[in-house]
Order: C-alpha cells, then sequence, then structure tokens
DNA sequence: GCGAACTGAGAAAACGCTTTCTCACTCCGG
DNA sequence: CCGGAGTGAGAAAGCGTTTTCTCAGTTCGC
C-alpha cells in the first residue's frame, strides 16, 4: 500500500517513512552524500527502489537554485538556421545535463522581450536570437538576462558573450566569385527589412562594390523564405542581372524553381548563389552554390559560452566570430555571351571580360 | 536602495517591505484578487514596477503544482517531420501561456523512457514521439507518464490519446497511382527497420499487393534521411523498378539526386514519390510526387488532447486517425515504354498496359 | 449603543526538496 | 573512569510562492 502526498504523487516523505529514517537522511542519500551508515543507505535506496521514488524537479530547483534548464528565444522555428541552432544547443546542453526550453517569437518582434525575460526566470541561462529587436531594447534588456548568449547580434553590456557570423564576409566571397566568372550585373535579393543579418550583408556588398566599381548590384527587395524567392522571379528577369545573390538558401530555391518554370536555365542564364548551406542545398537541382555557416557548431559554442557562465567559469573569449566558407556547386557557371533571353532589357554589349581578379583558395 | 534576497533576485519580501505590507498581500494583488483595498493594491503595484519585481515561476510552481510548460520527446530534431510537429506544438501551446520543453533522444530509443520521464516530471504534461520504442516498454511506461499525448503509437492504456498519421493508406494511394500510370515494377525505399510508421507503410504495401497481383512490388532496405536515399541508387537501377516508393520526402530527394547525377530522368525514366510533403517538396526539380500530411496541424491537434487531458475537461475522441492526402506533382509520370535504360536487367517485354483500375479523385 | 455580520490584511502553513544546525551516541586517550 | 573528539542522523530552517486560517476593525440592524 503506497502513501501518497497531496498531489498524488510520490515524495520524499513517503520513502522516508517506508525506510524508518528522516527526510533528510532520504536526501542524503538520494544526493550520494557518504555520511550515512551504508545499511541505512542501503535501507533508503531500496524503498526508492520499491516505490519508484523520483525526485521532484521543482522541488529540487527551489531548494537548490537551479533549473537545470536553459532558454532559447528564436524569431521563427520554421527556418532551417535555427532549426539547426537549436539542435545543435540541445545536443550540446543534453551532454551536461541540461535541458532546452524554447520560446518562438514568430516574427513577432514586439514579443522578443517579454518571451525572453519569462524564458530567462524560468530557466538557468538564454541564448538570445533576435535579430529584429531594436538595439536600443536589447541595450536595456540584456542586462537584466544574464547569463546570456546572443546570436548575431552584439551588445555594450560586459559579460555578454556574442556568436555572430560574418555574413558581410560571405556575401562578398560569393559576389567575387560570381564576378570571376564574368557576371558584371548582379542583384541581391534582400531579406527582412530591419534584419540585422540583412543589414550585414549589406555592408559586404557595399564593400565589393567599392571594389569592383564595373559591376552593377541591383537591389531588390525581399524576405527569409521560399516564396519570397519564387515571387522574386520577375522582378530579378526586370533587373537583367545574370548574377542572383539570394538573401539565404530558402530564398534561393524559390528563386530556382521559379526561374525553372519560366524555363530560364541556371546556371546557363543566370547564376543563383544562397547563403547558409542548409542540408537541402546539396540537392536541389542544380546544387547551390552557397556560403556555408557551420550552424550546428554554433549551437553548441553557444552552449560551451553559457555554461561558462553559469559556472562562472572565465569564460575564454567572450564571443566568436565565424567566417563562412565559400560552397561552390552547380548553380553557378560562366555569365552568359548574351545575357538573360526574356524580358526586354536595354541588352548593353557584355564586356567579354572582367578586370582580372586574384583567384582565391576554393574555401578559405 | 533595492534590498536584495539571498538568491540577489528581486522577491515578493522585497514588494511587501517596500509597500508596508505582507507577503501575503503582494502575492494577492499580483494574482488580482479583488480584497485588496484599492489604496493598498494601488501602493504594491507601485512598488512592484518600481523594483522591477517578478515573481519566481519555480517557487510559483511548487506552490502551484504546476509549470505552464509541456515536454516534447522527439528521435531526431533534424528531421523535418518532428520540427513541424514542434513547431505546431509550440504555437499552440503559447496560445495558452504553456511552454514547450524539448527532449531530443537522437535516435537512442534505449533513452527515450528515461527522457520522457524526466521531462514529465518538470512539465505538465507530455508529447511522445517513440518510434523506436517497443510496443512492451511503451504499455509500461505511458500510464506513468499521464497527461501523455502519443504521436504515431498507440497503447491500450485508458486516457492516452493518439495521433496516429496513416502511412498504410498514403502508401497504398501512392501505389495506387503508379499502377494507373501504367507502372508494374515498384520499388519501396524502406524505413528504419524498428520504426512503427515503417511497419505502417508495410502494411499499406501488402493491402495494395493483394489487390494488385500483376504489380511486382520489390523491398529494399534504406532510412529515414538523404544520403539513404542517395546511396540507393545502385540498388533501385538494379532492382529494375520503374516506380519507387521512398520511404519519406527526403529519401526521395536523395534518391533523385543519385539518379540525376546518373543520368536518369526523373519521371521520365523512373518515377519518384515521396512522403510527408514537407515545405521542400514542392521546391525539388522535379517537384516531388508525395503523401502530405497534415502536419503543423497535428502538433495543434496533439497540444488540444493534451490541454483537455490537463484540465480533466472530457476530451472528446480520445485520439485521432490522419488520412494523407495525394499530392501528385512532376516526379510521377507515365511507366516508360521500355524500362530502365541503364543496369543489365532482365528486361521482362512491358504489358503496354495493366488491368484497368478504377480512377479515384485525385486527392481523397 | 451593543452584538452580529462583514471586510480586509497579517500570520502561518503548505508545496518538496536541500542543507545547516544540533545533539545523542560511540570511541579513544589520559 | 571520565572528558573530549568524532560520527551519524534527526530537527528545523530555508528556497519563493500561494492560500488557508485567524483576528482586528467596521458597519449595520435592532
Amino acid at each position: 500500500m503506497v502513501r501518497r502526498s497531496a498531489t498524488g504523487r510520490i515524495g520524499i516523505a513517503d520513502v522516508a517513512v517506508k525506510a524508518g529514517v528522516s527526510h533528510a537522511t532520504v536526501s542524503r542519500v538520494m544526493n550520494g552524500n557518504y555520511t550515512v551508515d551504508p545499511d541505512i543507505a542501503a535501507r533508503v535506496r531500496a524503498a526508492a527502489v520499491e516505490l519508484k521514488y523520483q525526485p521532484n524537479p521543482v522541488g529540487r530547483s527551489l531548494a537548490l537554485g537551479k533549473t537545470d534548464t536553459i532558454g532559447i528565444v528564436v524569431p521563427d522555428l520554421a527556418n532551417p538556421t535555427f532549426q539547426a541552432i537549436l539542435r545543435g544547443l540541445s545536443r550540446a546542453a543534453a551532454q551536461d545535463g541540461y535541458r532546452v526550453l524554447i520560446a518562438d517569437s514568430f516574427e513577432v518582434s514586439s514579443e522578443e522581450a517579454i518571451l525572453a525575460g519569462e524564458a530567462r526566470r524560468r530557466c538557468d541561462g538564454l541564448v538570445l536570437c533576435a535579430p529584429r529587436m531594436s538595439d536600443a531594447e536589447l541595450e536595456e534588456i540584456a542586462p537584466s538576462l544574464h547569463p546570456l548568449v546572443l546570436i548575431n547580434r552584439t551588445t555594450t553590456a560586459a559579460d555578454i558573450p556574442s556568436l555572430v557570423v560574418d555574413y558581410g564576409q560571405g556575401v562578398e566571397a560569393l559576389a567575387e566569385h560570381l564576378a570571376e566568372l564574368g557576371h558584371t550585373r548582379l542583384a541581391f535579393l534582400a531579406g527582412p527589412a530591419g534584419s540585422a543579418s540583412n543589414g550585414l550583408r549589406l555592408e559586404g556588398l557595399a564593400a565589393f562594390k567599392a571594389g569592383h566599381p564595373q559591376v552593377e548590384v541591383t537591389m531588390l527587395d525581399g524576405g527569409s523564405d521560399f516564396d519570397t524567392g519564387h515571387e522574386a522571379v520577375d522582378a530579378v528577369l526586370a533587373s537583367g542581372a545574370t548574377g542572383i545573390l539570394a538573401f539565404n538558401d530558402l530564398v534561393a530555391m524559390g528563386l530556382m524553381s521559379g526561374l525553372h518554370e519560366r524555363g530560364v536555365d541556371v546556371p546557363g542564364d543566370i547564376s543563383v548563389t544562397g547563403f547558409d548551406d542548409i542540408p537541402f542545398a546539396r540537392y536541389t537541382t542544380p546544387t547551390l552554390t552557397t556560403a556555408a555557416v557551420p550552424i550546428a557548431e554554433l549551437g553548441a559554442k553557444a552552449w560551451q559560452q553559457l555554461r561558462a557562465l553559469i559556472r562562472h567559469e572565465d569564460h575564454e573569449a567572450p564571443g566568436s566570430r565565424y567566417q563562412p566558407r565559400l560552397e561552390i556547386r552547380a548553380s553557378s557557371g560562366p555569365a552568359p555571351a548574351n545575357p538573360v533571353p526574356s524580358n526586354p532589357v536595354p541588352s548593353n554589349p557584355a564586356p567579354s571580360n572582367p578586370a582580372p581578379i586574384p583567384v582565391p583558395a576554393p574555401s578559405r
């Protein structure tokens, strides 16, 4: 006959009664405190097993002041990038006995701060992906979130590691790659307007333009998903560009699908590049040239930083910058002799070859 | 000067002191108990705002006996299907003020039971996706997990809703579709051996075979990811089949990519079908014929069932069965006049047309 | 104007655990 | 044989809330 406490679950008290000892002793045994007489310890363990006793984590958390749980705030769980970060984080944290609580803001940036605060209070630390949050708001809330790691954002507050991907360098490398292939008219299919990582990409593009005055770069509005890319086909064709830098792989895939429907050959007529190197990028037709971000590694790294903070270790480098690696596949090729055959674009006679450009190693 | 309790965070006691009232009154105000004098309530609220007081959820959980958190156990967070379930679940739960704790078992089925138990104890309820767990083990642990919803598994225990996708019916419909197109040699690229949903697919296939004795169906070993499909190219070609039923969309994509590399035309030479209708299925080349599972809806439904259990409502139907919808796209086409041009397969003279088959509506 | 019904807020008891404090008991040396 | 050190386990005090219990102070009816 199993006694049951008020909540209906078996508690430490039940075990104590069964083993004929006090609560305290049961706790000591369960936590491997060796000041307990082996005989008594055995009796307690037997009672615990018989009653299938499992300590209540909430009580434990309250007493210990820790939850063994970390939180992650993401803007959109549908995005493969955040899925990968979550996965890397979850796996790494699990190895140290931590669980992950997710908070999806569903792209509603006004929710992010509240969500982050709530999540943080339930957890021992937080990983924050909030690309749309304003710098001001980020600065304001960051300190209150303290064991905190930022993804693709930075703050002036001390003790807050940032893991940021160098999107600028990545886009620059992709543009460079297209320029080497002879493309002189490029278009950038931008991401969401307020996005921090889109800003970084624009900076990279600016740097590229500075070094390649002969290359024309058109800016096109966009977004971050398939549909954005698919809907951008008209704008892309109208631009007359032969090399398209899509905001990310999803957009690139949507675009390639749309171009395919129009009978435009990739990379024969138009070259397309993505960004992120999501797993699917290897399996598109043609396979997608992109900039690879070591994204799962990023999740793991986020955990390492967070763990150091939680354990009050002297965390080595308070943040890291990730250099994307150019992943040249089949969606990018030489510029066509006479560009885009579709819309009535003022077809300026393609300069047969651009100024020679130093050739970088395929992957840096 | 803000007082700080032992943990360094502001607690209810600080607010009580500042407002010159007792803990109890602060609690009453924070919880909207209207038996408090409006003046005092205002004073408390002012103090709370000034101190930026936020109730500690752990203490709250202990007192209330609930965590406002649910858990989900998934075998592999890299799988788009589980990602989608997670997303649907998370979104639906968030709307009711619940958070989601994830537990990824990383395909280690021996971990699933422990993981599930741990997750359950921290949460008010659990959604369990454990395709590899043995029936015996499932039966054993299910009751102890009680507010529990199963995905793609069933149990005899009462009060445990199951949401199961009728994979059998889906595969049967896909096979039927290929048969209608004139394919008489099919191959099934199976999923992981112990997987419950693979079992359901095999049942569907058996039903199909019973109704179509003239169609030959080869079984090929497989798995559940891209690489599986990619590596299966040789086996697929060797089988001589012209219609391939891949375990899921991922496998189908890997296979199509491999076939493309070999110069095999899809669907000209070989038709390929997937399963799940992940978002990417619309954007492959050719677009993928598949069986659509309303997967995000499934996540939402899981929350509804769980919520009913948590609230002790009379949950209507204790479980649901989802019928996949045939999604015919470009990867399936008429059987070629003379099958697979590659390997030296005993090419039996293709029967020009199979027995006439009643044509079902494109989507049921 | 006095007792009964009410109102509103503080004291204290949960919730389930960990950990410090305390003390009975054993063992040893002098 | 007695006192001090050492050992091991129970009592009790947290951890931060909510909620019941209790009671002082008001208000109302007769």
